[in-house]
DNA sequence: AATTACTCTACTAAGTCTATAGGGTAACAT
DNA sequence: ATGTTACCCTATAGACTTAGTAGAGTAATT
């Protein structure tokens, strides 16, 4: 299951990507067009802030922007910064990659085979998909 | 990410697949050859025996064994009794569909577009791969 | 200089899910 | 009858998710 917060912060993200370039946009803004929790909405732009997606401007006339053009935007970073890894085990994964530790052999295994096929055909769809992409279709 | 659940019923299918058609086996053996902890593969095989995919003999010489050729036995089948719906968020789910309280418009929804093709893309790659597959390669 | 409009940080909490453990019961084979 | 084994019920620690609450810090405007 996709998690609230993931849901959340692309809907969000999307929202400013629909914005002139550079204008700052509210928190409450953003929470009442896309009907999100204020205060969690609030989290989820922080932690997107830090990872280098957003940039925000305090006091009055403040308020969170993209840092980059939508189409520089790939999914794949979203999702990885919102949801974490895209492999749905860590012993198939490029980034966070974790040996199981109740498998002997990863060529031998079953999960692994199936779950490898499944993180690449969805790095393809989140590589081929920028935010810009989510916007106009 | 995968549940542990997911995982432990996959190996235990497919250890099943590789033995000879209808001879029980002991969970014991599974758990064992499998590192499976015992009570918690006891409460999968359970599932996937109420689920029509096993079967099961009492008493002495007793055990699970499949109840299909596990060339019929697609993944989607396998990964929807032990992981829920394929898709990630209910509004586009095939077999479970909800609607999203906060979201007004679907046809206009970002998360619902690209998670629309997330779908589609693993309920392809589950659809081509049975049981069979994935203890052969 | 005071006020206002914001972002930032931290703490708490209910709810749910995961993974596991223990104990007892019913069917079956010998 | 006896032992083997599936079956069933309950409980629990821990983690994660999704919020809600309170307040501190900062920049623009008046």
């Amino acid at each position: 299951m996709l998690s609230k917060k993931t849901k959340y912060g692309i809907k969000a993200l999307t929202y400013l990507a629909k914005q002139e370039p550079n204008t700052p946009v509210q928190i409450a803004t953003i929470s009442e067009s896309e009907n999100i929790s204020l205060k969690f909405l609030e989290s989820i732009l922080l932690t997107l802030r830090k990872s280098g997606l957003l940039g925000s401007k305090k006091g009055k006339g403040g308020g969170y922007y993209l840092l980059k053009d939508p189409k520089e935007i790939e999914m794949t970073t979203v999702m990885r910064i919102l949801e974490g890894p895209i492999a749905m085990v860590p012993c198939v994964s490029l980034n966070y990659y974790e040996k199981c530790d109740d498998c002997p052999d990863e060529a031998e295994c079953a999960v692994h085979y199936l779950m490898v096929k499944i993180r690449d055909s969805n790095l393809k769809i989140y590589g081929e998909n920028s935010l810009a992409d989510l916007i106009n279709y």
